[in-house]
DNA sequence: CATGAATGAGATTTCATTCAT
DNA sequence: AATGAATGAAATCTCATTCAT
């Protein structure tokens, strides 16, 4: 006796998110129904909207929680001299926490379209703004804001787009953040486009 | 009479391509839907399946019509040889193509993980692939490589995301390209990275 | 051979509005479902949404069909003399009208919370508000505006609540509109209530 | 110490009527969610379980509770003469009742479709045909048969429709008293159409 | 006296697609 | 070259209700 009603354990909430996102990263948010996450749960949809207000709020919810330290890191940044040093630890933290978060980023970066409109889109925009503004002058030439701009992207592409170069995940991880570096500091030096 | 230049004549494929792409790089390839494309086209969803097999089938009819330069670029690269001059070369060209169909490429490069499983997501990967493999050489240094990724991923990315930053298009269009060319040409150095 | 496929008239629009009042009248308008409407006309329900954009758009245009007949007694009742002659003459049109459109009317006085905020709330108020402005005289001692009122209440309701009343029901009807003229004509008659 | 007047103490079932009456009146009873009620109590919906069996029961409750002076009428009405004067005082009772309970009469008067299938809807045709039965001679002439039920629906729907009217509510509630009571005088007296 | 967690049923709506005309 | 009418499948979401604790 006592076969099929499962112990209903506390960590639903946990669960769906966990669910939620490597199906997100996996299909895309669009592709991915409630229904299919409810089913691979072993709940029902209506359990969702027990959780979470909306699908919406599913993402959010994934999104507030594993972008904090990012968040961190930016608050951090802005309390930090503005030297080379600076920039590269900023670099180096930003390689480690894509890393920690990595599914969350995939998804990022490969649904712009579909997260630019979602309430979360404002909030990201935000944050990578506020990551570009902690390595770039505003007052360098363009070319070296492109260098900063180009460290990021070479760090959030890199990630997902190595996948296919074989070798050592941890050596591409180096290798990815080391040409960053570069940016950053070709970026950093004064007169750096003669 | 008859003096109102009624535009419509044999150029309703054409038509149709240039709203849903318009629409697809504005809003998604999920969310837009053919309702709206037919309503911005004042025709009925049947005409747009007189002119095409499916909706996947509208976007591959653009993928096919704008990519092409792309495609050339690959072909004529290969038959280059494979001197840092070509490489700064097909990155020039490739700056160019990816200014002349931007929409397509903005599409492409926020709509990732839709594109992944459609029949043209292949394709795609492919040609990023070919691309790549004109300007990297995989015998190299993980860091050089990544260098060469990081190259397009700038000018991918590059296009939209300096949207927010002030400057003349065409200068940032340069700035992007040059920025390219640098990587590449660290990654061609021998030795680039001792 | 050729059994299933019914040979889709040109009338479905119209079927659904017929059996939408039917339904709406009979069990009220959230109780109703878009299933029971389809399964009914023996259509699905996408087909619903073909010929209406949404639940509440079925019910307005049954609403704007139907109390035209209203709608034009109002403008007429405008261009005549205020004369107590013409207000019996529209309290007989009225009862017409009610009478020809019975469905709606007991809908409309049986769901008033419902009907309050959809789109066609404010319509009806407007159009109450209308007849009973041609009937009342704002300056008269409020029991008149009152007798007005009640006059316009009475055929409503008299309408449905004397069903249990046994009698013929067009006697019945004569009845309930002679009550109507009888309190337009204490309200008008000058110093009523005396 | 606890100085502040906690007030739930036993009397959540009362709060959770008043609520409940509250919202049913303002929103209708369907498009009121006990979702809705618990929250503005700020209590779960399980809460409302304990105090009653369902949704229906809930209103059930209420309808029992403000109905009662009714009740009450209409027995206290059976045990005296059928005299015209009795009528009148009939008459006067109810539309204290009426102004006592406002809010659920204006519910029963705007969710007619709803009740009607619940539970309390037989109960209530019950009622109101009890009331009519009071004022109204079975034997008497149509019309003065409808000039008793004229007599209800103005009281019942001068409450809410005279909103818009200025002037003192009590005045208003004296008008539409007094011409309650000379269309049952009216009704009452012998011969009264000729 | 009440909550936290969940369910089953069902609602409205949208979509890509089809096909006779 | 295109339309009018419809469909089947599915999506998101809401609701009243239950029950162990």
């Amino acid at each position: 006796m006592s076969s099929t009603p499962q112990p209903r354990r506390g960590n639903t909430r946990q669960r769906i998110q966990d669910v939620a996102l490597e199906l997100f990263a996996e299909q895309g948010y669009e592709k991915t129904s409630l229904r299919e996450i409810s089913e691979k749960l072993d709940v029902t949809k209506a359990a969702l909207y027990y959780h979470f207000k909306t699908k919406e709020d599913i993402l959010a919810s994934i999104f507030e929680d594993l972008n904090r330290p990012v968040e961190d890191l930016i608050v951090w940044g802005r309390e930090q001299p503005r030297t080379l040093e600076t920039k590269k630890e900023i670099l180096a933290r930003y390689s480690d926490a894509l890393t920690k978060a990595a599914p969350l980023f995939r998804f990022m970066q490969e649904n712009q379209a579909t997260v630019r409109d979602l309430s979360i889109g404002a909030t990201i925009k935000g944050r990578i703004l506020g990551l570009v503004d902690l390595i770039r002058d505003p007052e360098a030439p363009i070319i070296d804001q492109v260098r900063c701009f180009s460290a990021l992207f070479t760090m959030h592409a890199g990630m997902f787009a190595l996948k296919d170069v074989d070798g050592d995940p941890e050596d591409k991880r180096k290798a990815v953040l080391e040409v960053a570096v570069d940016l950053v500091t070709q970026a950093h030096a004064p007169g750096s486009d003669q």
